[in-house]
DNA sequence: TCAAAGATTGCAGGATGACGCAAGTACGCA
DNA sequence: TGCGTACTTGCGTCATCCTGCAATCTTTGA
């Protein structure tokens, strides 16, 4: 019975935290951190609604931080894989990754959703 | 020039930070910090995964760190939204918002698409 | 080759957050 | 009422992170 592949709702935490589902590779701490700073999100809003390549020195003018916070934020974001850094020249552009990120929140949403009870989530196999 | 309503794409990132969309409202920090640590996500995924209310007790037995620290973090994560507290007699039970959390999520990625240019967004007036 | 523009990096400060221990609170049961 | 269980809270410590200043690097244009 030690083997027995668990394909219904873990009767317990410790069960469902032994058993590896979608969720665990989606609920990614490195990219939700990227949203988690004020500054960054203020960051992230305002190059998103551009929607276009935007260039630190034009970011820098939207907040009220210095720009090599700015730089260091936008670096960090690009490592999280929220935006997508491309360099002309001297001027380094950086613009929103729309479908991975849009990607990533569904496929998140999804997960949730297998496990939700209440739309037959957790007892189906897809959550473990 | 000055009054007109801006319902195209902006020009610069200043413009488009000064212009409010839905995705301001959607890009919570307080939400994406409660993903932020790998701890709190590890419990995230336990109780969601189990797919029913989880007691303190229960949850600590998942993780490595102390019995205190997981009743904050899941104090935490209720005031967050992310979990939902039900207090039976001296126990407390922890359960994932699953419909809250996928709204959010899926309402951010909305947003986001609105904003994407290659879907014409950012000039559809929705973003801004 | 030199100067300037655009961006990154090193450094130090201050703030925030995670953690464990211990004490305290709330509730159920005998 | 007393005791044990389940949980919360106060406190101190340590690590991480955000920030601004200054120096540096890279690239362009004269």
């Amino acid at each position: 019975m030690t083997q027995v592949r668990n394909r219904r709702t873990p009767a317990t935490p410790k069960q469902a935290a032994a058993c590896r589902g979608p969720l665990d590779k989606l609920l990614d701490p490195v990219l939700f951190k990227a949203f988690s700073d004020p500054t960054r999100v203020a960051l992230i809003g305002c190059i998103a609604k551009c929607g276009r390549g935007c260039s630190v020195g034009e970011v820098a003018e939207c907040c009220s931080v210095d720009f090599s916070v700015v730089s260091r934020h936008l670096a960090l974001l690009a490592r999280s894989g929220v935006l997508e850094a491309t360099k002309d020249g001297r001027t380094v552009f950086y613009r929103v990754r729309y479908a991975e990120l849009c990607r990533s929140l569904r496929s998140l949403a999804d997960a949730l959703d297998e496990c939700c009870p209440a739309k037959g989530g957790a007892g189906n196999g897809k959550c473990c």
